[in-house]
DNA sequence: GATGAATGAGGTTTCATTCAT
DNA sequence: GATGAATGAAACCTCATTCAT
């Protein structure tokens, strides 16, 4: 949980307005070619500065790669935060999770992008272990906190065990994220369900897996033999 | 469905132990290094061919790498379909399904490694849409099948959609997947679960997630709220 | 004493004439630029190969350079190891060594311009103590052998430590071969001197030397003090 | 002997601690990297001041190096000239010599460094012809005029040639000046003698210096036939 | 006097693909 | 069928120097 931060000092100076259009316009580069694809020098020149000072903000371009990552990536953090730290119910709260991720799906592909990229990552073995711990860290605490106590409270079944139902919920939320974001696993989601997601009717999917997610998590082996 | 070939004659033409040496040398290397920083010209010096003959087996290092991905992917088809079509109810079903995709990822996680790359690629539409086809309409067709068929005899809750429960069913294990074979994915499961999957006690994976589905699958909305 | 080799296969395959003329169009550029300020892009056009075929030769720039250096070397420890191996006297050898020193630092100044380059090299210190151990283990074994059966013939002075005096001896020589090379040093030797050393009276040069080194290895400082 | 002056006015106007200061961050460059891969946006950096004020000071890279050298130049020739002005012999001054060489490498071995490095400079003749003069002048001015006397006063052999002796004498004084500073020489060194220059005896290594100059300088080749 | 943001040419290295033999 | 030498565009990164403030 070190918290690095993968820019130079100089890149801190500079205004948050450049800040973000110079973040947005490598996002916009790494989204859409790939981190291999991506050209620093065309983003340095889409961003309106020389390549020289580009250098001058981000030693190199992981690192560059990974601070546009981790500006995606809080955006949603803060967003999920807020819903788990309200007084809901497990259900409300993960119906509120459900209509986040689809929103923020939507409104800013591009860091899912980007998220799915490092996913695929291979043989960058130090790197990605921190990148993991950035984003994971935050995220699953927020959920498995959440869970831990609905189970002292009873709201849950009483044989889940949090971690793992915690990876699950989380499994369905990056896939249905990548399923509006990203080209494969959107053309995916058309196979299996027939239409295409950013056509599909959303309160749909949000039912169909609300209730997914509801059954799974309320009702424990024990009473589904009885049943 | 088009079933095309990424493949020239020439390569049909080679007998099968060649030709499985040089795919399983090649997905080596893109399981390895990932499709962009793999190297066309080290596959086929470590498969002991010619680059010439290389380029006379596949047009480009694109049609080598789909090739590799079929051939990954339709091994672990074959398994999945042989479980669907068995008389097994549907929870029986799953659980063979969960117990084959935790053996298979471990003995060919390089497949896995393979699949999992795809769907990072970025900009590659056509080509993309073609290898989602292939490969997704063949799992798909066989979960989609299987669950509509536990509906009409009423195995399951009546209120599931089938193409998206089948969805959901697979991202789950497509997830499941990702955490046995690919870097960033098995670091995630350490973070959510605090064990290293290849060290963990699949038994209780296992049971968690199939208790997971289990109640997913089968406890209807309406029967949730009388409980 | 590894004798490693710095470049790759595909170089040794090509015929002896491309290779010398590669290597003497590369040592042209080392030589008149030093190695930071040497273009390989240069030496590869001058050459009239492309860059890549330069790289499947010779993986880096370093490499070449070395492979570069040991290809001059190895033409004057011929010459030494011959003319050391005679059965002359210490001095009536040293005369020789002197005259061919003065004849190859004329005809292939280039050589030691390369050599003078590795002694200005700053903090590369594996491959600087490898080039080091490739490159005077030679020379100083045969001057020390040398001298030290002069010694048991009581040729030399009783009182000489035969690899000191052997590596005083090059460090003579070093210089003279630097003075008619590098620019330096050549402007060093006329501040001395008075004159240019390529318009010099070579006899007086070695004259002077012969009989500088002449006194220094034959008389003892006991001697010395009789007189 | 022009004695220019290679930086601006404003350099001059700076107290010495800051000026002492700065050319000691630059020596420390200079001197571990070597000059070209010296950076002065990073002396600039280490000695806490602009890389603008820097340009204020020097007008290029190159006149922050040459004032470096001769910053260190000129420390050691202070010591050198006070030797040769004393009344001793030749071979007690040639003893003084050599010890003042020794610790003098020692304490000062970064001015050595950057006195190699010119050493092997390619192609800036008129910088390079400006710097001998302005170094070279000096020393070989002090070596002549005391050798020109002692053959005056027969102390030494009488066919010797004063600027050919000093010019000797001094080449086995620079060249044991790097090998107590440079990697390579230093290294060289060892190869010769089996010893780490900076472990080794430096009494045997001084007397056996101090010996072969000696007999050098004293017998004549008349009075060696004789012996 | 002092700052440091900004420049951009230039160099090393990689690798998919071609083609003459 | 088989070879592998050859290509060359393209990408990352460095750093001396300028100049507006």
């Amino acid at each position: 949980m070190t918290q690095k931060k993968f820019y130079k000092d100089a890149f801190e100076r500079i205004d948050d307005s450049r800040k973000n259009k110079l973040l947005e316009i490598a996002i916009d580069e790494f989204a859409s070619k790939g981190y291999k694809n991506a050209n620093i020098n065309i983003i340095a020149k889409n961003a309106g500065i020389s390549i020289g000072l580009m250098y001058k903000y981000f030693a190199t371009k992981d690192d560059l790669f990974i601070t546009c990552l981790k500006h995606g990536m809080d955006l949603l953090d803060k967003s999920l935060y807020e819903i788990m730290q309200s007084d809901d119910k497990l259900l409300v709260k993960t119906e509120k999770l459900i209509r986040t991720i689809c929103a923020h799906s939507k409104s800013h592909s591009k860091y899912i992008r980007l998220y799915n990229e490092i996913g695929a990552e291979k043989g960058a073995s130090e790197r990605t272990r921190m990148m993991v711990e950035e984003i994971e860290t935050k995220r699953s605490s927020i959920y498995i906190t959440t869970i831990a106590q609905a189970l002292a409270n009873g709201d849950v079944r009483d044989d889940l065990d949090p971690r793992l139902f915690a990876y699950f919920l989380d499994n369905l939320l990056t896939m249905l994220q990548f399923a509006y974001t990203c080209d494969y696993y959107r053309e995916r989601f058309m196979i299996f369900t027939g239409v295409d997601i950013n056509e599909a009717d959303d309160e749909k999917i949000i039912s169909q897996l609300l209730s997914f997610i509801e059954s799974a998590f309320t009702v424990s082996h024990e009473e589904l033999k009885k049943l």
